[in-house]
DNA sequence: CAATCAGGCAACCTTCGGTTGCGGGAGTCG
DNA sequence: CGACTCCCGCAACCGAAGGTTGCCTGATTG
């Protein structure tokens, strides 16, 4: 199975500038869409948008304190998201090792594995 | 470090049509936007587009054949693609496990390390 | 040669990341 | 208390990207 994925967590982590906001987070522990923006090459709304779309995807948690909010990293669900991550990594990592070999025996003028792969 | 990684190879595996396009190469050994398209949920010329992109980022080869273009994986640049995928995940994942043992650590009310954790 | 299949090109729509502008509530200071 | 300053949220607008439809060209095949 090709590795199945919650889309919204890989949408939430494919955007570079939230991959960013979310590594300060990680880094600062938490932070405000002002301190992240001051840091990020984008201004304080679209950190806020961001800020929105973790949030739907539970990945960061809001707490209104006075005047600003203060954003945290959900650790459980961050975790889910490297998870994933890393999954669909292995998976092609290792489908990609197999047919490397694959073509490395084929190569050597040796049948690897006589089970012909073609399909279309 | 954040890992800097290749903003291009982030954003080709970053969509999901792409990636599952990927993962019918990988597992198919290559394709044609036609045949790609037939198991997509997108049309043909979505497929094409994307294909392009790919292309562009050096994760496919085409090779035109006919009048059909069959498209191949790029074993090394995906293999360089995976590896960053990897790396990001690695590094978030070291991190959270380091803030994650400590937050332990404070609730037990002890100092878990008290070597500086600092960072910006 | 005619019919057909696979692609490429172009126009158009929608979503998304981003910006600017604005108004309002929480703190701060006189 | 009143004025000022932050920090935030809302709304309008923009350009790029993912998708779609329509059309036209080139390779196959009967």
């Amino acid at each position: 199975m090709t590795a199945v994925i919650d889309d919204d967590l890989w949408s939430a982590i494919g955007d570079p500038t939230r991959r960013r906001m979310l590594d300060m987070l990680l880094a600062a522990g938490d932070g405000t869409a002002t301190s992240l923006s001051d840091k990020l090459p984008v201004t304080r709304q679209a950190v806020a948008k961001h800020l929105g779309v973790l949030q739907r995807a539970g990945l960061v948690s809001a707490t209104p304190i006075g005047r600003e909010t203060r954003y945290r990293l959900n650790d459980a669900q961050f975790a889910r998201a490297v998870a994933q991550l890393s999954t669909v990594g292995a998976s092609w990592d290792a489908r990609l090792q197999r047919i490397t070999q694959i073509a490395e025996a084929i190569q050597r003028g040796q049948d690897a594995d006589p089970r012909r792969q073609n399909k279309t």
